[in-house]
DNA sequence: TTGTGCTTGTGTTCACATTCACAAAGTCTT
DNA sequence: AAGACTTTGTGAATGTGAACACAAGCACAA
């Protein structure tokens, strides 16, 4: 039993693809997968998987594999995505009201509460069942029940929301913008700037 | 020297960040930057910056650093982002749309010359200057001048878009569904499921 | 109950990536 | 021209994560 080691952070960057493929398995109806099942799903060698799975405790049974509800409560529960976490977001334009409508976020638990902006023309107005409020007021966030928010404005003016976020309490924050965000070392930062994950793409070409 | 040794992946995944930053500072009209300066806009520590370029040659200049414009000039070369890189999209939906109207692709090289879609009410508009076109004519790109796709479309019908952009000759995926594709060996898929990239964050809090 | 066939869990080995420390090479001042 | 100072480039050391091989455990059949 190795639940007390060190859990590697490459390791915790997998447990959402596990996650995600193991919903996709339950909507199969699948009741069992295997390591090498998994395998099929997630581009990861069967021995990578059980040793990754194997650092929070023994979820399997030998000779028949993983038991996939089980295994998803799990998953949910040490990535702490069985409680609700209420998200907010910075920035109702194209992408962030594409965000703010997608669905696939409840599934992990993630519950958009708040959406603000700055433009007098969006703020008062819905998306969804929220109503767009004002930048300004992003202080107002309780700081306890808000963890995590998205960021989705033009890079000129994240660093600003992004303290302004801190300041609330937020301890969380993905970043869709190009800027580089500094921030205080108990805070993460997740940057996911599309135009950069295509950049090294063409290397291996 | 050591421009013959194997480069890490995990470099060549930090090339873009590099990028990234030298344009911020080249709009800031900066002309040198010390590994120590490039260091407050990457979160990476000077030696591990001088050591990654220095996988491919000497481009710094000591006592005084790298010069901004040349570096860029240098970098776009090494990913192959000097050549303009074809890209189509497919799936002009809420995502689509946004990043099909998002003009940072172009910084990075990226030209997106088509799109395609399914809905018979989407097929003829115009997002900008390009004509959504519909998805049963995606054969016809031209094997050679496209390379690169991004997929938009909800999950379910990724995998037959991908077999698709695969037989039309395209090389390298960006995959933004929640779907996991099977693809040949060489063909790259980078998968960003913004759901996902959220997941690990609540983990750290 | 015993034997066969799977599959997990993990100690060990191996490969890769990061950090460090310093020589080499330039700049700048006097 | 010399010496002090700065910064790069990189071999070597350290650290971290991936892969492997196999013992341990369970299922199922005879
Ligand atoms: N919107 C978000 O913020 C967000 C976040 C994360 C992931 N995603 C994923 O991105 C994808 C698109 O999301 P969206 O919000 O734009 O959805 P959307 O429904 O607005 O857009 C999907 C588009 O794909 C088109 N389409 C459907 N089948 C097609 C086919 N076979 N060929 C070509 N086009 C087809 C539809 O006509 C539609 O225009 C989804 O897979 C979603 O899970 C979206
Ligand atoms: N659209 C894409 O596909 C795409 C792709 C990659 C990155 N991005 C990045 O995502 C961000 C948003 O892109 P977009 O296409 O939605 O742009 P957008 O212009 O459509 O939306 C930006 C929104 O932010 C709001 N805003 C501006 N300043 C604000 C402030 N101080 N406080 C709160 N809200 C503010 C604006 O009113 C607007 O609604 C940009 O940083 C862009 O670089 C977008």
């Amino acid at each position: 039993m190795m639940r007390y080691h060190k859990v590697p952070e490459e390791t915790i960057k997998r447990m959402p693809q596990y996650l995600r493929a193991l919903l996709f398995l339950r909507q199969q109806s699948t009741k069992y997968i295997t390591s090498r099942g998994l395998s099929e799903y997630v581009l990861l060698n069967p021995p990578q998987i059980r040793k990754d799975l194997s650092y929070f405790g023994a979820f399997g049974l030998r000779g028949t594999g993983y038991e996939v509800e089980p295994l998803i409560k799990q998953i949910r529960r040490i990535l702490k995505l069985d409680v609700e976490q209420k998200t907010v977001l910075v920035g109702a334009g194209r992408l962030g009201s594409a965000i703010a409508r997608f669905p696939g976020f409840q599934r992990y638990g993630f519950n958009i509460t708040d959406i603000y902006d700055n433009a007098g023309k969006r703020i008062g107005k819905k998306i969804g069942k929220i109503q767009i409020k004002d930048v300004a007021k992003l202080n107002k966030i309780k700081a306890n029940s808000v963890k995590i928010a998205i960021i989705a404005t033009p890079p000129e003016t994240a660093q600003q929301i992004a303290d302004a976020l801190v300041k609330a309490g937020v301890t969380s924050i993905l970043n869709l913008t190009s800027a580089y965000l500094a921030v205080p070392k108990k805070v993460r930062v997740r940057t996911v700037d599309l135009a950069m994950e295509l950049g090294m793409l063409p290397y291996y070409t």
